[in-house]
DNA sequence: TCAGCATCTTAACATAAGATAATGCTTTCG
DNA sequence: CGAAAGCATTATCTTATGTTAAGATGCTGA
């Protein structure tokens, strides 16, 4: 039983077979959105809670001056907007970036489950604190790396993110996502983004080009960044192998 | 019973007089902090988790080129380490800003409440939303934002919270935080944040200094950065009078 | 087949913010 | 009291990154 939302569950709490077959129940009616179009904006305040069963999002926010700021991206298994339950509304929209196969769940049927099952309820925080701890490395990214580093982990990220989800046999994954949109992620501009994807090619450390990401050099990109393969919840680790590598004393500078 | 926990808890979920009764034994052993040690350190794997009950603290990395990057402020009633619980050791330090009171709860006690109670469960899950949702201000701030409405919008958010834990009246709050912190927190140099706070005075939009911070003018400092007050959580709001503002079509744009 | 669009690349130039460092102001404390 | 520490302030200079703009490339679809 292989349903992306279980897994993501299961990577922080386990289910019994009976609340896993809830989860599954729920997520019944599934649509798709295609490419580019927003699979909810801002300012909405929807009935149904959207999770992704297939394809890659963005979560974004448009500010007054134009500019458009990427605060997540989003694999199947990822819920888009658990937080309006909380909030009054949708504070940003989320955005198909390739198209996406997603579940639409009644609030109230997830409002049911976790009020029934603590270890369901338990099992959302877990995965809310896993992204919490995501969100603190981008904001690091964006304050205190330089774009080198905040692009290398980023990318270190997403790679350790798809593999995680079997979506990186080989080191090569799919990554349907823009300079510009790397950009908007990190707080760079396309232009710098292309220089600084430069300087990684040049140093060996990735092929990236055409939506498909090869990290030639897994080691060295995360020593490039500095890359703590734990901060995304390797309780996992057993059945993943995460090719953690020796915390090594000869750190070679890159560039 | 005005505890700390208890009024960020029901600020997103109602609980029980039986389950206010088991957070607050739960929250027995308590301790001080003097200003500027650690109450955790980056590495550890605590077996308590760390509440704080008075002062103000921050969540901070240090990077290894130096820079220290602060991803949060914790006022009374925040949590230090509740990642620990999912994650294998905390990934970076608490330090305290002031002396600071903090609960010391035995992880199994936080581990058996919310197995127990789906509400509980459910509490510690919103509010952990609400603190992504700063979180994503934060990054945004630090991305695409200038330095003007980076701090702008940063004062904003400490105002508020402040205000909602009844710690702002008159618009008047203690900030136990030098400039070196506001950019440690913004992604700036403190020369930088002493210049862009000189503006923001010279606006006449707020005083600040000795470890204390007045909002001059709350419309006119939530204007110059578009704050929203939405973002945390204001199903408060009927206790806690905020000020929304009408939408004004008329924007004025500052300096 | 070609126009149109999106994306990537490159180059020349501009600037917000960083780096460094000196100075002054408080507070603390022996 | 005087010295030291911690912050805020100012000034000067530097740089990483932004801005603008003009091709190049490669899809897509009529």
């Amino acid at each position: 039983m292989d349903h992306p939302l279980i897994r993501k569950l299961e990577a922080v709490e386990r289910l019994s077979e009976s609340e896993k077959a809830m989860v599954i129940a729920v997520c019944h009616d599934v649509q798709v959105t295609p490419r580019k179009r927003d699979i909810i904006s801002e300012g909405e305040n929807p009935e149904f809670l959207h999770l992704i069963i297939e394809g890659w999002a963005a979560r974004y926010k448009i500010l007054d001056n134009g500019a458009r700021m990427i605060t997540a991206f989003m694999m199947p298994g990822d819920f888009c907007d658990l937080h309006v339950t909380v909030l009054s509304a949708m504070d940003h929209g989320i955005v198909a970036l390739t198209d996406c196969k997603v579940a639409y769940i009644a609030s109230e049927d997830v409002d049911r489950m976790t009020r029934n099952s603590a270890t369901l309820a338990r099992a959302f925080w877990r995965a809310t604190l896993v992204d919490e701890a995501i969100l603190r490395q981008w904001l690091t990214n964006s304050g205190r790396r330089d774009a080198f580093q905040a692009i290398a982990h980023l990318l270190c990220e997403l790679h350790l993110r798809a593999t995680l989800v079997g979506l990186a046999p080989g080191d090569r994954l799919m990554l349907p996502v823009t300079q510009e949109e790397l950009g908007d992620a990190t707080g760079l501009t396309p232009v710098h983004v292309n220089r600084t994807l430069q300087r990684l090619r040049g140093n060996g450390l990735v092929e990236i080009g055409k939506g498909e990401l090869f990290v030639a050099d897994v080691a060295g990109l995360r020593r490039a960044c500095r890359f703590d393969v734990d901060y995304l919840h390797l309780k996992i680790s057993d059945d993943y192998p995460v090719d953690r590598p020796q915390h090594s004393t000869s750190v070679v500078p890159v560039s």
